[in-house]
DNA sequence: GAGCACTGC
């Protein structure tokens, strides 16, 4: 690459005005504005060093906290290091930037290409799921760490790519993690190929242990500084010492807003009540959380009434997907609930749990975004010294990996292994993960990825949903599943609101409910909305969620158009045919055979195989306990409870997966003596 | 008779 030749290129004029090299227009008056604020960002500071550093290594590692400007800067000097090369070699090349979500993906791209004068979409664009905002002119693309990785799955080399940027390598998403050792591999058959991993603070030995030999690149950020307070002693209760720092900080500690972490929505909205009990209207207090309006979450960037000091009592989301300026001081809980996945019964749980040391100094950082602040720690330094472990768990170590397991099989890694993941999983996750796939038909016996595992690779759903999709035009019935898959991918649609009108949302869900369960009922849910053409005050009426539903036809649209692809049949039964729901039911059966209950002599429910007991979570709409149902989630909070109920049938289970209803190597059981009758009942049926 | 930290395809 020769950079030293860009200052010649930009010398192009017109009447003494620089023209733009993408456009070939003159240069706005704002592109110049905003050039000045550019140039006093940290990274600039390094530029020539990082191109020097990029022009020499294959991979670069750049560490940059919040400030330095990485995001946005960082692609548009690559670009400029690639564009030199480029006009020599006609070639089409692209940079590609990651990032972990979708909002952010869009924002930086449109800023970018303000700074670039250019229009979003040409030569600055970004694509995420549902929405690819790029055209055959964009030479720098923003996209999700989930999208790069589909990608792949149909351009294994990532041909179109002449360097690929992972941005807030830090947060160790899956999707990033499989990147991680896929691009090590890619990088190998592509030498042209360059790599840059752009990181807040991270593990570096680990980091460059792993790409090794690849240089890391220092850029300072800049924020301000941020007073650390620990606690004396260990608090009891965090809530408790939460409140009453809030009100010490009011009291004590000059104007400034303040940001409190803590762990959930119900603690959230009881910490609100609680200050605004001791404070009154002196503050302005906010509650913030993911399923919280978006009317709602908005609050926390209004400006208080009468400059009235500002409260924020938030989840995680304010530590890496929302930044709300004009916060100093921050009361960190040391509390955040996190996905903890146990293998040996394949439940996924929620649990509140300490947070790591890089969570903690993310948390502190958001004190000094405009001025120095403080940070009140409710924990003990040593505890933080001692009892917090230095990272946050990758998320691949806390996961079900069956999606993860039929995507790489996809992409070719045929012995998982061996394949170079920065944290291995546990070996009896994996094997889980390998077994479920075989029965779902998706691995045959060698590991080898099947015709029809091919197509559920396709679907952006869990393996035993697309195994439902693809099975449904045998029952017949793809039209509903396509709409009962596409209400289990979104937020809960029914809103219950406190107070009230409670019984009035719970009159009105009645009134979807259908006798054989939940997923039926889903399915009432969106057949109705759409013969209310998707009314936005029926929603209202009827404590619908609008937005959840108008995200579910999205997603429906999506799902049919991969249906579309492999020539799966759109097809239903006759609404007055007696067999229309039992269809339904068995396309759900062929899918979810391995997450179903049996109710026992006593009245409780126990899983199939593994034989925990487990209760029907009070949202069940069914008002009796049917002897087999299959279940879309096991949720453990209070109780174990299983949620999104439908009744089926034990004969069904015998038609449907013989092979994972195999009795010889079933465990002793209940559930495995009422098996044996059905298939008893059945040889008798036969003989006759 | 209870809940949903947060993302993503």
């Amino acid at each position: 690459m020769e950079v030293a030749s860009i200052p010649a290129k930009k010398k192009a004029k017109t009447n003494g005005m620089v023209v733009n090299k993408w456009t070939g227009k003159v240069y706005s008056r704002r592109y110049h504005e905003i050039l000045e604020k550019r140039r006093s960002l940290p990274v600039w500071f390094q530029k020539d060093e990082f191109l020097q550093t990029l022009r020499n290594n294959q991979t670069v590692i750049l560490v940059g906290e919040t400030g330095s400007g990485k995001t946005t800067q960082i692609p548009q000097f690559v670009l400029e290091a690639v564009h030199v090369e480029a006009e020599k070699n006609p070639r089409k090349w692209l940079v590609g930037c990651t990032q972990p979500r979708r909002v952010a993906a869009m924002s930086v791209a449109n800023r970018v290409a303000e700074e670039m004068d250019v229009s979003i979409g040409e030569e600055v664009g970004y694509t995420v799921r549902f929405e690819d905002c790029t055209s055959s002119r964009t030479v720098l693309k923003y996209l999700t760490d989930g999208m790069l990785l589909r990608e792949a799955m149909t351009d294994p080399l990532l041909q179109r790519y002449k360097v690929i940027v992972l941005d807030e390598a830090h947060e160790r998403t899956l999707a990033t993690d499989l990147l991680f050792g896929l691009l090590k591999r890619v990088l190998r058959n592509r030498p042209d190929l360059k790599l840059v991993i752009m990181s807040a603070t991270l593990e570096a030995k680990k980091f460059l242990e792993y790409f090794s030999g690849a240089p890391l690149m220092k850029v300072p950020g800049r924020l301000h500084p941020v007073e650390i307070l620990y606690t004396q002693e260990p608090e009891r209760d965090y809530l408790e010492a939460a409140i009453r720092t809030v009100v010490q900080i009011h009291m004590f500690e000059p104007p400034g807003d303040v940001l409190v972490f803590l762990t959930g929505e119900e603690e959230i909205e009881d910490a609100c009540r609680k200050i605004v009990n001791k404070l009154g209207d002196q503050v302005n207090v906010v509650p913030l959380y993911s399923t919280l309006p978006p009317v709602m979450q908005q609050k926390i960037f209004d400006p208080s009434p009468e400059n009235r000091r500002k409260v924020v009592v938030s989840t995680n989301i304010s530590e890496t997907s929302l930044t709300i300026d004009g916060i100093v001081y921050v009361v960190d809980s040391g509390f955040a609930k996190q996905k903890i996945y146990n293998p040996s019964n394949r439940v996924e749980s929620l649990l509140v749990s300490p947070i790591s040391q890089a969570s903690a100094h993310q948390r502190a950082g958001r004190a000094g975004r405009t001025q120095p602040g403080k940070c009140f720690r409710l924990y003990t330094e040593k505890s933080f010294n001692h009892d917090l472990q230095s990272q946050t768990y990758p998320e691949i170590l806390r996961s079900n990996l069956a999606n993860t397991v039929l995507t790489l099989t996809k992409l070719g890694i045929d012995n998982l292994v061996c394949f170079d993941f920065m944290d291995p999983p546990a070996p009896q996750t994996l094997a889980r993960a390998l077994n479920d796939l075989v029965y779902l038909g998706a691995l045959d016996d060698e590991g080898n990825l099947t015709k029809e595992g091919e197509m559920m690779s396709e679907f952006p759903l869990d393996p035993q949903m697309a195994k439902m999709l693809i099975v449904s035009p045998e029952f017949n019935c793809s039209n509903e599943i396509l709409s009962v898959s596409a209400m289990l991918s979104v937020p809960n649609c029914f809103i219950r609101p406190k107070g009230e009108a409670q019984k009035e949302a719970d009159e009105a869900k009645a009134r979807f409910g259908h006798i054989d369960g939940d997923h039926l009922t889903l399915l009432n849910v969106y057949h109705a909305y759409k013969q209310n053409n998707e009314d936005m005050k029926w929603c209202y009426e009827n404590f619908i969620n609008h937005r959840a539903m108008k995200s579910a036809d999205n997603v429906r649209k999506q799902l049919m158009k991969i249906m579309s692809k492999f020539n799966l049949k759109i097809c239903s039964s006759d609404f007055n045919n007696p067999n229309y729901y039992v269809n339904i039911r068995k396309a759900l059966l062929t899918g979810y055979f391995m997450q179903v209950a049996h109710l026992d002599r006593t009245g409780r429910y126990l899983t199939a195989k593994d034989d925990q007991v487990v209760h029907l979570h009070p949202s069940c709409c069914m008002d009796h306990k049917p002897e087999w149902v299959i279940y879309n989630e096991y949720v453990l909070t209070s109780r174990n409870f299983i949620r999104t109920v439908t009744y089926i049938r034990g004969e069904w289970l015998l038609d449907v997966a013989p092979h994972y209803y195999h009795l010889p190597n079933f465990p002793n059981s209940e559930t495995k003596r009422i098996l044996e009758k059905l298939y008893n009942k059945r040889e008798r049926k036969n003989l006759e």
